[in-house]
RNA sequence: GGGCGGUUAGCUCAGCUGGUAGAGCGCCUGCCUUACAAGCAGGAGGUCACUGGUUCGAGCCCAGUACCGCCCACCA
């Protein structure tokens, strides 16, 4: 434990690790199953990655649920942090994989059963990194009951989720348009496809009239997908093509006799206005030939090669190729009348980052419509309430024009369906068929799938488990906007159709940090950094080296510092990452652990009164202190976490060192009991009320407070509020505007910081301050100077100060200071002058408005007049 | 194409139900004042993007414009 009276600086790195064991030692976040979840509070974490390392993202987000578990703690709530991780199926196997092909070898050498096995030992090998991270954090997380979402239980909980949804209709198989992933193998959801702006080749190509005279050209940035195409589309108004409409043309290259068909679709000014339809191949095309009952004949593999449909010289060949192919043949026989260039945007794999395959395949799916209900109605019945409300819209708008859920994927790691296959038969159930020659079906699920159970799942359902019974439903959702969808929403529609009830009841989404450029934070950009190299110390990646953040290492800020850098910068927003706000939060840091070392080891705690001392400063700091920690709660309560922060700093800075430590050093030193009372009383009540945001240094000086036991983060609130004190708050407010008045002029008038000014104060209100008026203004008001005519006059809030003597007076400077306080109040006698002699504004603003520019005026002109 | 958000001090951001613009950092000046020099005291610095409107009064409300960002969307 360090000593106070040298450690003049904060040392988190000395203090942060020690305090975690401590924590983590007591229990106190393993919650016992009991009670009930309205007294109770409860948070599941996004679960990251299992093989994910800490990302600012999760740093702001964890530290939000922090914040929000160890408040609620304080306030007497059993509180249990659903703490986990997800298998990530896609992201954790493509790691597997590199790994594999690093080694030279290929999942496919392995098999199956081997693979998987390989990928449980990977997560056995990375995936206690990320939790360890949290703890570095500080997050107050159930640590003790780590999930996971490939545990045997949860693996229950998702195969019987599933057997129920096919039994319910909602989860069936079909042959369908799907989004294919050249890069994973697999098919993969709409979410999980972004679109990117790309340059392609328009190429205009002639297909011949079966009639023989003359040819209808197409438009196409894929040639190659002509092989599968089964028709051509005009529009059914479109003048040109109306006599075509019904005849045949010619497909080149593969010589198949096209109909041309009428379709609204198509678009007569896009193109040639006729449109070659490849129904195998691209979405509105299937959508065109379903119409039309149309073949779809399919020329790109899952393996993305030209299959067997396709004409010989063709098979086997990657679709860029058969692209060269195509078009090569295509300019020999002339059939290319031009190409542009053409910007539109294509679907890209969010997973492997290549250009997505549309194509016809056997897939699962899940309808969501009625799903999706339920889970409409709960948000817009205000049951469950967003935090920024707007982001409400966001959800609605996904959740009313909901699509279905391709749910399948041809992966190994994963929930394998709880489906078999013998011959035609399908069986699905929880446990295997009966009988001999069913096959399952290879495929996985969805990650999101199971994702999607994770706030009941993390607790024993389907068991009716005791946790579940104490802590389910949860209260808050903290996450990001970009899993609106792909989580939270499905985390509704399933926890009301297998528990009955939302699973929490708000939803905070969070900011996006950006790097200061504006980037997104990515690691591959080198626009991420790594949030254990803020707190610890680490290299600052040369786009944060900007401005006063020079190049070179991070200095170690320290997990508290960190947390109230990144809570400072949320809003509703996305937000820039300022490293100047996480220095800002080692300055509070190191702010209060001052402050504390001022307390600790000046106040004799032995002798300290049995009750609080009522001189206006004490009154006025247990109102500031009261106000602070009211204002600190609304702002948590409301999720408006930068507000807490900086409400938080302004008190600790503001009204408790700049002035309540300053204005009772005196006191301090004179070894006042009934002092001493009142400095431990709100230190102690200071670092409760700013643990949730800075748990570490909270903690560690609660250890030092003489009187305490046990950990500040189990402390309960005594709920003992003390009442405002608008009088008290009302003289230290005069007396601080006063003094920063005087400070003003002396600094103007050239007198000297230690010199001491005869002065005189004539105004009323300052009965209970003088003496600190006197002190922190540096006069002697003895009126020694009884008679004599001032140097000069300060005004100060309701009246002024005299000086006499006492120093070199810079005269000049001195007028010129009062030359400036003069016109100040001229200015504003003028401004409300005015404003009263506007007729409409005295009848028609509110009479408290009108009076309070009456009060004003006078009270202007009194200092004017005095001065 | 649709939706959401932004534009306030050099930088990053606050500004509650409309009543004379704030913070941190940076900058300038003065102080090693026995909690903190990574500190303290003081100071300079804004036509609140633009144009109209409502109002006694607009950073705030309304309409439009211009940029910037994000999300959603099946135009070859």
């Amino acid at each position: 434990m360090p000593d106070l009276h040298d450690t003049t600086r904060y040392d988190p790195t000395e203090v942060e690790p020690r305090i975690v064991e401590k924590w983590l030692q007591s229990g106190l976040f393993h919650p016992a199953p009991e009670g009930t979840p309205e007294d109770n509070y409860s948070i599941a974490i996004p679960p990251p990655n299992v093989t994910g390392v800490l990302h600012m993202g999760h740093a702001l987000n964890n530290s939000i649920q922090d914040c929000l578990a160890r408040y609620h703690r304080m306030r007497g709530r059993r509180t249990k942090w659903i703490l986990g991780t997800d298998h990530a199926g896609i992201a954790t196997q493509t790691q597997v994989e590199r790994a594999l092909a690093a080694e030279g070898t290929h999942r496919s050498d392995l098999g199956r059963e081997a693979f998987v096995e390989r990928v449980w030992q990977w997560r056995a090998q990375y995936g206690g990194t990320i939790i360890e991270q949290l703890k570095r954090l500080g997050a107050s997380a159930d640590y003790d009951a780590e999930r996971f979402t490939f545990d045997d239980a949860y693996v229950q909980a998702v195969l019987k989720v599933f057997v129920s949804l096919y039994e319910k209709g909602y989860i069936y198989r079909d042959r369908y348009m799907v989004n294919w992933d050249p890069g994973t193998g697999s098919a993969i959801s709409d979410l999980e496809v972004e679109q990117r702006e790309v340059t392609d080749t328009l190429y205009y190509i002639d297909y011949p009239l079966d009639s023989g005279s003359g040819a209808i050209t197409v438009a196409t940035v894929r040639p190659e997908t002509m092989l599968a195409d089964s028709a051509i589309a005009v529009h059914p108004d479109d003048e040109r093509y109306r006599r075509l409409i019904g005849e045949k043309a010619i497909l080149p290259l593969v010589g198949r006799k096209l109909r041309i068909i009428a379709d609204e679709y198509v678009k007569p000014d896009f193109g040639t206005g006729a449109l070659k339809i490849t129904p195998a191949h691209d979405p509105n095309d299937f959508e065109i030939g379903r119409r039309h009952g149309l073949p779809q004949p399919s020329v790109i593999g899952e393996d993305g090669r030209i299959t067997t449909e396709a004409p010989e010289r063709f098979r086997g060949m990657t679709a860029a190729e058969a692209q060269k192919a195509v078009v090569a043949e295509l300019s020999e026989q002339g059939l290319i009348h031009h190409t542009e260039p053409h910007v539109h945007t294509v679907p890209f794999s969010h997973r492997s980052g290549q250009r997505i395959e549309p194509l016809i395949s056997l897939q699962w799916f899940m309808a969501m419509e009625e799903l999706a209900r339920p889970a409409i109605e709960a948000v817009t019945s205000g049951r469950v309430r967003f935090h920024p409300a707007n982001q409400a819209k966001v959800y609605l708008d996904w959740m009313e024009n909901i699509r279905p859920w391709c749910i399948s994927r041809q992966l190994w790691w994963g929930h394998q369906l709880p489906v078999w296959y013998r011959d035609l038969d399908t069986y699905v159930g929880t446990e295997p068929p009966k009988g001999e020659g069913w096959e399952r079906d290879p495929d996985v699920l969805d990650t999101w799938f199971s994702s999607a159970l994770w706030p009941f799942a993390t607790l024993g359902w389907p068991q009716d488990t005791p946790e579940l019974r104490a802590f389910y439903p949860t209260d808050a959702l903290v996450t990001g906007r970009d899993i609106i969808f792909l989580w939270v929403a499905r985390m509704m529609m399933m926890g009301l159709e297998f528990t009955g009830t939302e699973p929490f009841s708000d939803v905070h989404i969070t900011s996006i940090i950006q790097a200061p450029d504006g980037r997104r934070m990515s690691k591959s950009l080198g626009t991420g950094i790594d949030p254990l190299d803020l707190i610890e110390g680490g290299p600052r990646p040369p786009v944060f080296a900007e401005g006063n953040n020079p190049p070179g290492d991070f200095p170690a800020y320290g997990a508290d510092a960190v947390r109230w850098g990144l809570l400072a910068m949320s809003s509703g927003q996305d937000v820039r990452f300022s490293e100047d706000k996480v220095a800002q939060g080692q300055q509070l840091t190191n702010k209060l652990w001052n402050a504390a070392r001022l307390i600790l080891t000046g106040v004799d705690a032995s002798a300290r009164a049995a009750t609080l001392p009522a001189a206006v400063e004490d009154r006025w700091i247990l109102s500031r202190l009261e106000r602070a920690r009211s204002e600190l709660a609304a702002d948590i309560e409301r999720f408006d976490f930068s507000h807490a922060a900086l409400g938080l700093y302004e008190f600790v800075y503001g009204d408790l060192c700049d002035w309540y430590l300053e204005l009772v050093k005196p006191r301090l030193r004179a070894g006042e009991p009934e002092l001493a009372a009142t400095l431990l009383h709100v230190l102690t009540q200071t670092v409760a009320l700013a643990h949730p945001l800075i748990p570490f240094e909270t903690e560690e000086i609660y250890s030092h407070i003489p009187g305490t036991e046990g950990l500040l983060a189990a402390r309960v609130s005594d709920g003992a509020a003390t009442e405002a004190d608008e009088v008290a708050e009302a003289a230290v407010q005069q007396a601080i505007e006063a003094i920063q008045e005087l400070r003003r002029w002396r600094d103007l008038a050239g007198v000297k910081v230690g010199a001491v000014l005869d002065a005189r104060l004539e105004a009323p209100g300052y009965e209970d301050t003088i003496e600190h008026v006197s002190r922190l203004a540096r006069l002697s008001l003895n009126g020694a100077a009884n008679g004599a005519e001032p140097l000069a006059s300060v005004a100060i809030p309701g009246g002024q100060v005299h000086i006499f003597a006492g120093a070199e007076i810079d005269v000049e400077g001195a007028e010129k200071r009062k030359a400036e306080q003069r016109a100040k109040l001229d200015a504003e006698i003028e401004r409300a002058e005015r404003k009263l002699a506007n007729e409409a504004f005295v009848t028609k603003a509110r009479p408290e408005i009108v009076q309070g520019e009456r009060d004003k005026l006078a009270r202007l002109r009194a200092e004017r007049d005095a001065l």
